[in-house]
This record gives C-alpha cells, sequence and structure tokens, in this order.
DNA sequence: ATTTGTGCAAATCGTTTGCATCTGA
DNA sequence: TCAGATGCAAACGATTTGCACAAAT
C-alpha cells in the first residue's frame, strides 16, 4: 500500500498506516496518533508523525478535513461525504453518505475551478 | 451601534468598526485589521485586535469563518450565506445567496441539536 | 553507496494572557 | 470615581524546520 503510493514503507510509517488503518474510518489529530503511537510501543517523534500525515495526504491516502479549532483532523475516508463537527468537544463525525445534499452548485468565478465542496453541520449539546 | 450592543464606544473599537462596517462586506483576519488600522493613523495593539474581534462576534456584529484552521476569519455579513475558500491565497469570498441550496439535512446524533451549517466551496486557480 | 526518512531541539506562527496604566460614563 | 479597556511583552499550543544520524534500496 505505502510502495504503490510512492512511500517507502519504513517502520514508522508502516506502524502509523496500521495504526490509522487498522480498524475503520478514524478521523485523528496529530497528537492522538502520537500518543497511540507511543502507547502501542512504536515510539514516534512528532516531527515523523507531521511528516507521515502529509505525506499520507498528498499520496491519497488520507484528507485533510478543516473543521475550527486550532488542531488539524485528518480523516481516513476518502470517499464523498461530510461532517458533523461537535462544538466544545472538538469532536468530528461522519454524516451518513446522502443524509445530505448539496443542491445547486454555485458557478466558480472566472478564472477558477472548483476543488472541493465542504459541508459541516456544527452541532451543540443539548442541555438537560 | 456598539452602544446598542452593549460595548462602550472607545476610540478603538470605533476606529475598528469603522474599517469593518464603512463600505460593504468584509472578510477580514486580525492581522489584516491590525495592518488597515495601523496604515489609517489609529494605531492599535493586537491585543485589542483580538479582544474587539471576539467582542464584536459575541455581540453579534460579526461572524467567525472556519475555513482552514491556521488562521481566523471574521465576516461582517451576518445573512444567511455560505463561501468560496481560494486555495493557496487563502482568500474567501461570499457565495451569492440563493446560488447554492443544501438539500436534505441530516439528523443530528441524539443529545445533539444543530447549531450551523457551513459550506465551503474550495476553489483551485485555473493554470494557463 | 546513495538516497530518503527519522529524531531532537530550536524556531515560527497565530493567538492568548497577566498586569500595570489609561479612559469613558 | 472606577469598572472596564488598552498596550506591552511574555506565555502558549500546534505545527514546522535545520541538521546530524540511521535505515531502506
Amino acid at each position: 500500500m505505502l510502495r504503490k503510493a510512492g512511500l517507502r514503507p519504513t517502520r514508522q510509517r508502516m506502524a502509523l498506516a496500521e495504526l490509522l488503518y487498522g480498524r475503520g474510518h478514524r478521523h485523528i489529530s496529530a497528537e492522538t496518533l502520537h500518543d497511540e503511537a507511543t502507547l502501542g510501543r512504536v515510539p514516534v517523534s512528532l516531527a515523523t508523525i507531521y511528516n507521515a500525515l502529509h505525506q499520507f495526504t498528498e499520496a491519497g491516502l488520507l484528507r485533510e478535513v478543516a473543521v475550527d479549532g486550532t488542531k488539524t483532523y485528518f480523516d481516513t475516508n476518502l470517499g464523498e461525504h461530510h461532517h458533523f463537527f461537535v462544538e466544545g468537544d472538538n469532536e468530528v463525525i461522519d454524516i451518513p453518505d446522502g443524509a445530505i445534499g448539496v443542491g445547486a452548485m454555485p458557478e466558480p468565478p472566472p478564472g477558477y475551478e472548483i476543488s472541493r465542496v465542504d459541508v459541516i453541520v456544527r452541532l451543540r449539546r443539548l442541555k438537560a
């Protein structure tokens, strides 16, 4: 998988790939991934985590999700879909495919093309 | 206007309000506003800029636009609308009202309510 | 052997905070 | 007068970078 993406399968990258793709889709931040790697007896430096996340993203293995807050999240789900974002908890949740539909697409300004459309449904926790 | 929002009309806040609302709608970052204020012979400290932007936002005079995580943009357009975001230039552009429509709204997970829906259409500059 | 990746620590960026000083009602 | 606002500089958290060392082809 890494080889196919043009990335050398190093010990660290393989361990990270395992964490990322080992069990279903995930939304993960650099910090979280670093913690998981460290706990999972594969100490990887933070710099390497960032390198890997960006390389994976460039290689099309991950997708960056810009929600809010100061953190960057990476999504292992590459399919067309959108996100819930829980304000306060900074939690990202997939919106089931088809549960939301973007209607008419606006015409991009001249000289530009649409690269992607992101829909973020912000959630607030109900009191009581 | 400031008074109505429960904010003391100080010299700085009035100058910033003038810059923000003086000529049409704007998408502005703290840094940009700071530069404008400084150039406009009203030196305001960066800390005060941040204070003002957040207070204006809380008072409902501004809206925070989360596009790319690294920088925070504030929008003087309070109406229902969405945004184009030019990758690379980090430029935010309003999508004309009605040019985009969000269809079926997903059911929020139990215990949560929808606070807002943001649509961001990411643009890439056409080469050539 | 050569290229590429890794780790560490220092550096950067946007933003926030503590605190002493000022200012508007 | 005096609560509230401002400015400065230091503190911050997330991310990036420079460079010596290690590992993959």
